[in-house]
Parts: structure tokens; C-alpha cells; sequence
DNA sequence: ATTTAGCACTCTTCTTTTGCGAGTGCTAAA
DNA sequence: TTTAGCACTCGCAAAAGAAGAGTGCTAAAT
């Protein structure tokens, strides 16, 4: 996947660079007078249009029209984000924001990494979301059944990836206390790890078996079952900050705001292609470089969240190809590493609040 | 609330109409010979132009600048909406399209919402909305523990409104399931029906007492049930179609769409000035109407959701303010009529497969 | 007293023009 | 291989011009 550096002399990479970094600042064409006056080179500006003109053949530069400056192209991006990019540290300031606002907003997963989207996405000034990736298979690890009146309960699965779900269930036949409770322990017994394909009738049968006389409720709650599988398999994302797309003069082409806007309301390319990522690391995708559909002029950068080796979730930013990838870059990886933390320390604290997470006392 | 029609001749009256139907299929300002030619009237363009010049005055119509035609201002789309506005028939296609779309979609209260905003997004091509309004008292009227392993427990509760949350808890000390089932009774004994505000110091003893040398684990859980009760008084609101927004001339204005992708996104205000009706109708603000800052050039149109005389949500559009709103009116009212006999619906068959199971009885 | 026709006037908007400046490519010298 | 110099090309922005739409007003007509 990366370039070989060859063939990119260390004056042609400063250039490079040089001129990446200026049109991530500026946001226009970047001319040859420009690099001379910010960069200390020994060369003369006539040298590094040579040198630009070269670049441009190489398909690392673009030229808007015949006597702008130019603008690095989508390779240019590339190479910039895997060989020049210089590692933007966070300044401590950010990192206590990080620790702060995460602490306040602990909860839930859906929670952490919707407050960790958002955190992204004001720290760096552009477009964060929050995704939860499609599952190939979730199972469910723990069934409980909930009596709420004769005809009315409630049927509670914890999921494989620690989510809770629930539905609400009517019997057609009156339900007991002594029923539900059977039925619990049958499915726990039975459907404890098994994804959607695989309740299959032979189980469903063994269940109405075990039930006996009380079979009659095992239908619905059985499909209940399959229904909340395959919901968790949809996957799920939410976006903020979306006001901020527009402080990019890029996004005033209305056509284009309009056609990132609908992929980000679509939500299925970004999904798709977030979930399909094996890599653990971060990940840029820039512009057109993917299958996927994103829009032409903007990056996608997003990094899986691990929980016991799993991916159970992802946060990114959306932004124009020009972003200042650096920072991005540094804010997701600070962030990914504080909702690592978190999730454990949830795990070994109490339900998610923040009271200082001392537990000596036990109670208010 | 309503104006006196008295002061606005008949013919004042469907020259007003003429130019909100004007502005709103057209955009522009609207001039007196226009409506002169759409509009069999008996008089000449001179006589409209008196008119116009005297409902100016009386503050129905307002002129961008000197030499263009009429705009309605504030005023004269509150008139409009609330005298003028003829109803709009949906047609059966619609009328069939929504209870297909919404049938499909049916499962919990949530996600009713969202696909009812969604549908009313496309069906009136405007940015939809669901909301969940603030509770501004919720109560849980219903527990369960659910013993995971030594240390690990979920904390299941149903609310008043019929919400299930969970959360995970760990307890310092080792729970069993006798201690969890003794635990969940004391709570359903004290805690039902108590809002978070009513959880006093005294109940909170006596549930310690009773819980004997089992009290450890009451702290961390009653914290947890107050959390999930504030967090139920959140509210919460989901946006959809927001790509629409573009579709409409007045907002090629950046500085407008961003503030009002900023309100949407904030969501604070919406979700107060929705929380805070009463009208169980369809409510329509206006601009700068309401003291609730909503982006002064559009409109809010909707219509809360009731479930047993309660308000459980609303769905709603958000427009420019020159939106059509015969049509958007007739799509709320046709999307809540389907939503109630849904739920009702939903309530009477299982939960929340539409798989034509019938069943006889039923009770809210 | 109301309505109408006519006309001058005012503003916006669209297009065209013009000038400027930034930046390039090329050539010839170092 | 690098540099200095220069002519050339475009895009951008302000200025100028032309066109049109719509009004307000006045004076005549009903």
C-alpha cells in the first residue's frame, strides 16, 4: 500500500510537503514564490517550478488552471498522510478535555462513543460520527423474562457484544410468573450463542417440548428473538457537527455539500465500508480512492474501537480532503485510547456514573 | 390567537392568499400584475397595488427592496396558516404508501418515530424530525435484576411511559441471585412511581434495612435507577432529510442554513419549545414567533403523538418559512392517525412482528 | 369615493468590460 | 544543474452598462 520512496527526491518530498501543508492551511493554490519565501530552501523559486512541474507529471500535483499554483492531488494526499506526515501532538489542554467530558458522559457504549463523536469532532472543527458496525453474527449470551400482568411481559437479551435489549411481549394466551420463568431457562439453555441463522425448527421444537402446556407463548417470544438479532446486525451511525461542513469554502458548491450530505444521511457506503476494515489501526480514506461512494473532495478518517479484541464500535471525522490530517489523526488515536479506558474502568466500576468511581462506602 | 377578520376585506383577503400561494410555489416576491393574471379579479393592477401598499401597512406583507413585489411576512403566513389555508386531500397513493412504510418499520415506540419523520421527509420533501419530548416527571414502574456472574448484574427497568433501560452494574461485594430477587423487591416495593427528584434519604434507609446484611449493593443500584431516570428526562430528537434543506433557494445563504444546521443540531431548543406545548394539535411556528430561537427565515410544523391521552412524542417538518403547508399539515395528521392505530395495534398483537398474528383481547 | 390608466422612477440582476496580479513556462546565461 | 529574466495566460474583482420588473403617484373616469 505505501509508495516507494524512490524516485521522490528528499527536495521533492519537502516540496511536496510544503505545499500539502499550505493548501491544508489555506485552502488555495499554492505557488512557487509562496514555498521559496516558507520553507528555507537554497534553491531559487525557477528551481522549484521545475521541480513542481515534474511533481505534476508524477500525478502528486494538480493544476487548477494553466497559471494557478498548484494543489496536491488525491495520490499527493496519500503520500503525504502515509510518508510525510509529522505526528501533531495533543496539548495537554485537549488531552484533560478529553478525559473530562468522556468521564461526565460515561455510560453505555452508544454513549461514550456518541459523546466521543462529538468531542472529535469540536476538537478538531470538522464533521465527527460514531458508528456501530455491522456484526456478521451476534448472539445473545443471556435471556430473562420479565412479568409485568397476565397477558403482558417483557422479554430482555444481553447480547454477545454486552448490549442489553428488550421487547415488549403480549401473550395470546394468559402467561405466569412460573411460565416465564421456564421458558427463560429454556432459552438459556438453548438459544444461548446461536445468531439469527441458526435458530433453525429443530431447536424450536426441543423448546416447545421442554415448555409442555405453556408451548403456546414460545412462538412470539421466539421471533421476538430473531427480530432483535437481526436488528443488532444492522449496524448504526450518528453524525455531529455536520454545521461545521460548511465553514469549508469547498462546501459553498452547493451540488457537493448536497451530495455528502445525502451520504452521511444514507449512512449505508460509510457503514459499509467502516465495517468491511479489518485494519485496527486509523484509517484515511481519501476521496475517490475507495469503491465506496464518498463524496469526491472529502476524507473520511476513522478509527475501530476495540473491546476484548473486538471491534464493537468506530469513530471518525468527515472532512474535506484538505484537512489538517495531523491533528485529526492525533485527536482520534488520543480519544480511541481514553474510550479504552473507559470501557474498562466501567467495567470494573459500577453501572456508569461518575461519582468519583470510589465504591469504598456503597451507598449515597 | 386568532385574528380579527374584520379590517381585511374579502378582497384583501384572496390577495393575501394569492401572494402565500405565489411566494410559496415560486420563492420570489410576488408582483400585482402576477396575481392579476392567475387570479380572476375585477379590478386592474393599480386597484391590487392600493391593496398591497394598505396590507403592507397593517404588517401583512413586507418588501424586500423598493422596487420588488410583495413578500408575506411573519404576520401574513401566521394569517395564512391559521384563516386562509385550504386543506390538502393526501392522495390515496400517499395514504398507502404511509401505512405500508410505517408497518414494516413498526417495533418500538423509537423507531415508529423515526421511520413516521422519515417518511413525512420524503413524502413533503422538507426535513423531518422525531422527537421525544422531556418527561418532565418520569417514574419507573417496574424492576428487574438480572444476576450475569459473582460481581456482574443488569439493571432492568420499565418505565411509566413504557420504555425499557438497562444497565450493567457491578457490585463490590459478590451479589448472589437471592440477594438480587430480595433487592428487586424491596425496589419495586419503594421505588415504583417515585420521579428521580422524590428518591429520598429515608426510602433509601429502609431500603438498606430491609436488604440486611445484603445492604452493599444498594448505593451503586439506587444510584444507577437515578441516573436512568434523569437520562429519561433528557428528551431526545433525531433529524432526517436533512440533504433537503439545499433543495430550497433561501438557503444557497450559508450564514442562514448554518445557523439553522446548528439549531437542528443542537436540538436545545426544539426540544424545549416541543416539550413545553400543550396543544395536543398540530402546531405550526412561525420565524421568530416563538422566544425560542428557530432560525428566522423558516418554519416548524408539529404534531405531538399521544399513547393512552399521554404525550409520547412528536413528529415534525422543518421548513422554509414559505413551505406548503397545506401539504405538510395534511402529512402530519395522516402520519400520527397511522402512528396511534399502529400502537394500538402494537399493543394488541405481540411485540412488534407484524406477522398478522390475531389476537382477541387486549388492554392498554 | 373608488377605480383605472399612464408614466416616471427606482432598484435589482445579469452581462460585459476592463484592469490587475499572480504564477507559469521558456530561454539563455551562469 | 541552477538561476535570472521576461512574455504570456488566466482567473478574479471591481466597474459599467443594459434590461426588466414593479412600484408610487397623479390625473382622469366611473
Amino acid at each position: 500500500m505505501s509508495f516507494p520512496d524512490r524516485g521522490l527526491s528528499e527536495r521533492k518530498k519537502q516540496i511536496l510537503k510544503a505545499i500539502v501543508d499550505a493548501h491544508i492551511e489555506g485552502g488555495g493554490p499554492v505557488g512557487s514564490k509562496y514555498i521559496l519565501q516558507n520553507q528555507h530552501l537554497t534553491c531559487s523559486s525557477a528551481t522549484i517550478r521545475n521541480e513542481m512541474a515534474e511533481l505534476e507529471e508524477m500525478g502528486y500535483l494538480e493544476q487548477p488552471h494553466a497559471s494557478a499554483g498548484r494543489v496536491p492531488s488525491e495520490l499527493g494526499y496519500r503520500f503525504y498522510v502515509d510518508s510525510l506526515l509529522e505526528h501533531y501532538a495533543m496539548t495537554t489542554a485537549e488531552i484533560a478535555q478529553i478525559n473530562n467530558l468522556l468521564k461526565a458522559k460515561m455510560g453505555e457504549l452508544d454513549q461514550i462513543l456518541l459523546a466521543a463523536s462529538n468531542l472529535a469532532s469540536s476538537l478538531t472543527n470538522y464533521t465527527g460520527i460514531a458508528i456501530k458496525p455491522r456484526f456478521r453474527s451476534v448472539s445473545i449470551s443471556k435471556f430473562e423474562l420479565i412479568f409485568l400482568s397476565a397477558d403482558h411481559y417483557i422479554l430482555v437479551a444481553v447480547t454477545s457484544t454486552g448490549a442489553v435489549k428488550s421487547k415488549h411481549l403480549r401473550g395470546k394466551t394468559d402467561v405466569t410468573p412460573t411460565a416465564l420463568s421456564k421458558l427463560a431457562a429454556s432459552f438459556n439453555r438453548h438459544l444461548v450463542g446461536l445468531s439469527a441463522d441458526r435458530i433453525t425448527l429443530p431447536i424450536i421444537m426441543r423448546i416447545e417440548e421442554e415448555m409442555g402446556e405453556d408451548a403456546g407463548i414460545v412462538g412470539s417470544a421466539i421471533k421476538t428473538v430473531y427480530g432483535l438479532l437481526s436488528e443488532m446486525d444492522e449496524g448504526e451511525m450518528r453524525v455531529s457537527g455536520i454545521d461545521r461542513l460548511l465553514q469549508y469554502p469547498e462546501c459553498s458548491d452547493v451540488g457537493q455539500l448536497q451530495e455528502l450530505l445525502g451520504t452521511l444521511e444514507k449512512k449505508e457506503d460509510i457503514l459499509d465500508l467502516v465495517s468491511r476494515t479489518e485494519s485496527n489501526g486509523i484509517n484515511v480514506v481519501i476521496g475517490s480512492e475507495s469503491e465506496v461512494k464518498v463524496m469526491n473532495n472529502s476524507a473520511l478518517v476513522f478509527k475501530p474501537i476495540l473491546q476484548d479484541g473486538k471491534t464493537v464500535g468506530a469513530i471518525g471525522i468527515i472532512g474535506p480532503r484538505r484537512m489538517d490530517y495531523a491533528k485529526v489523526l492525533a485527536t482520534l488515536e488520543g480519544l480511541s485510547g481514553n474510550i479504552a479506558n473507559l470501557m474498562q474502568a466501567n467495567n470494573q466500576l459500577n453501572g456508569g456514573f461518575s461519582d468519583g468511581g470510589n465504591e469504598k462506602d456503597g451507598n449515597a
